[in-house]
RNA sequence: GGGCGCGUAGCCUAGCCAGGAUAUGGCGCUAGCCUUCUAAGCUAGAAGCCAGGGGUUCGAAUCCCCUCGCGUCCGCCA
């Protein structure tokens, strides 16, 4: 992607290229040619700066004299208000009227594809797998960090113009979904009053792992019944399977649609066993130097690849041939290879190595030429500890969003009485859910999260309904009154109108810095900063009340935030409400 | 034992990859602001040896080394 071509999409390109060049003249008019100049970076205390501490020495200057030749070498600049040196920095300040005249201009030309790019060519095409949890029951907020940061990422790089696929890789083929088979088939008196197949399964699993353990002959014929689900597709057992894990998935799939998060493709692991490809893949790694084979199970040496620890074999099928979970993840990842040209996967921390390995056979042992890349997240945990289908430690998602739902009904009762019923269950429902995306989201992936009921429920300062809020007085603002199309940006003048302005230019940027760096809790810290600053706007700067070329401008200058505002929410899959 | 990640006010958190001008916000706490576009809001204040130690640099939360704490992995499970 050219500059001319994001110059299309971002209103700050224009001042990032005319600065940054500016620059280099002024530096090579000094003597500078040689040197390398950094990027100009957007600052606190002015809209780019330069430090001159590092060039000072080459030229044989202070720094503050180099900063002086260079503010006296660029001159005037009609984009810049100004461009001066405060002691060693060079500051340049855009010009308000020109940045508001762009911004909103494209804003209004772009609408919802504000923050959105396009390739000048083909998009490369990128496939996102995410979620993928097994289907034995239903999904705990442990794990809910997966599908919100994958769903967020999706939108994200789909904003930035890549052609996304997003895909759920199902385990269908493990020991798992046969022992909960087993356990449906064979338990009795147990209490599944439920109508969703993941909440009722679950605990036929659990039992099932339970007598497992406690008897060696159940243990023996659930083992039959693995073996004979791997071997044979059209056995009774395997349409069974079959059957639970599509009840099972679709409803896992239920409180994923309730946060408005979807996938393109449910991939099977026992497609790639059926048709062969699993087994192909095992000739082919057996066939290489780097494996070896201990009591006839073949394993992959790690320690030939600089990974060390107690044991460093990763297996890769069983004694009696039969493949274990990272082979098929393997041959799942070379049909990746095949039909796109990027693979991004988001996993939980635990499967660090196991992701590793399978790069290992992927790119080193049978040489296929793209990455893997892994975005990674550490685990949510309750305050007693780590979350634990098993010992009943959970907080299922079903859970968190009825909670969150209720109570966002009872903050909309106490504050607007006089709704609806349907109204005030619709805002409810949007802000509960918001709310749950937006508290998981806000953090980095790799820092460890304790859930704690009040921080998930927050409904005030840096939270979703902060921003659905501020969306909503914007809203209200334009209820009854649209902004003129003829107006004057350049009557935008009062300091809160201006850094209301600055924050709704550096969208776009902020969408490819995330695209580019799989950042997407980068997102939620711009949509809260962008709220909060459209606050102070409308606490300092009247709209209804003021004169009318100011009014005019002011309303489109609402319009433009209520905009980005609802892109931004967008982004974070939050509905953005027009009344709460 | 080894690998990887994390450690920023009582609690949560941005900044770290590409080192620079008084370390970002929020929750909670203290004191204020609703006859005026929605107070789920706004303003002000108190609160930080940026885990600890060493190094590199004119300059380190940011880069390097060591230590400590937390998480996670090192199954013929997934």
């Amino acid at each position: 992607m050219d500059v001319d071509n994001l110059e299309k999409f971002n209103p700050l390109a224009l001042f990032d290229k005319e600065a940054n060049a500016q620059m280099r003249k002024a530096l090579d008019s000094l003597g500078g040619n040689e040197l390398y100049l950094p990027p100009l970076k957007l600052h606190q205390h002015s809209d780019y700066a330069f430090v001159c501490f590092s060039l000072a020495g080459p030229l044989g200057m202070k720094p503050q004299e180099l900063a002086e030749k260079l503010v006296a070498g660029i001159g005037a600049n009609p984009l810049f208000e100004k461009i001066e040196n405060v002691g060693p920095y060079v500051n340049f300040y855009i010009d308000r009227k020109v940045l508001a005249g762009k911004t909103m201009e494209m804003v209004f030309r772009m609408k919802d594809r504000y923050g959105s790019f396009e390739f000048e060519d083909q998009a490369p095409k990128i496939i996102l797998e995410h979620t993928s949890a097994n289907p034995t029951g239903p999904l705990h907020v442990g794990r809910a960090r997966n599908p919100i940061i994958g769903d967020t990422m999706a939108r994200i790089l789909r904003k930035r113009g890549y052609d996304l696929d997003v895909h759920f890789y199902v385990d269908d083929m493990g020991k798992q979904l046969v022992i909960l088979t087993w356990g449906h088939e064979n338990i009795t008196g147990l209490d599944v009053e439920s109508d969703r197949a993941d909440h009722k399964f679950v605990k036929f699993y659990q039992e099932a792992n339970r007598l497992m353990a406690e008897d060696p002959n159940i243990n023996n014929e659930i083992n039959k019944l693995i073996s004979l689900y791997e071997e044979d597709g059209e056995a009774d057992i395997s349409k069974k399977v079959k059957k639970n894990c599509e009840d099972i998935l679709e409803g896992m799939l239920v409180p994923m649609m309730r946060l408005d998060i979807h996938y393109d493709k449910f991939d099977l692991e026992s497609k790639y066993v059926r048709d062969g490809s699993v087994a192909e893949v095992v000739e082919k790694l057996r066939a290489s130097e780097s494996t070896g084979e201990d009591d006839g199970a073949l394993y992959l040496d790690l320690e030939k690849f600089g990974i060390h620890g107690r044991e460093n074999k990763l297996f890769l099928t069983r004694s009696d041939g039969t493949s274990l979970y990272t082979t098929r993840d393997i041959a799942y990842h070379i049909d990746k290879h095949n039909n796109f040209d990027h693979m991004i996967n988001v996993l939980g921390e635990d499967h660090k190595l196991k992701a590793e390995a399978v790069s290992i056979a992927l790119n080193e042992v049978l040489d296929y030429e793209k990455k893997v890349e892994v975005i990674f997240y550490a685990f949510v945990s309750l305050p007693e500890g780590k979350m634990s289908t098993r010992k009943g430690q959970v907080v299922y998602m079903d859970d968190l969003i009825e909670e969150a739902v209720s109570r966002a009904l009872a903050e909309v009762e106490k504050k607007r009485p006089e709704l609806p019923e349907e109204i005030k269950l619709g805002i409810a429902e949007t802000v509960g859910v918001g709310a749950i995306r937006y508290n998981i989201i806000r953090v980095q992936a790799e820092k460890q999260m304790t859930f704690k009921w009040e921080e998930a429920m927050n409904f005030e300062g840096n939270s979703a309904p902060f921003i659905q809020y501020s969306h909503a007085r914007a809203s209200s603002i334009l209820r009854n009154t649209d902004a003129p199309n003829d107006f004057d940006p350049g009557l935008l003048i009062h300091e809160s109108e201006i850094s209301l302005i600055k924050a709704l230019a550096r969208f776009p940027s902020l969408i490819i810095k995330c695209a580019d760096d799989r950042t997407p809790h980068l997102v939620a810290s711009y949509t809260y900063e962008l709220a909060s600053l459209f606050n102070q706007f409308y606490r300092d700067c009247p709209v209804l009340s003021a004169e009318a070329d100011i009014m005019e401008a002011r309303l489109n200058l609402v319009k433009c935030s209520k905009m980005v505002l609802q892109n931004a929410l967008n982004t974070l899959g939050i509905v953005a409400p027009e009344e709460m």
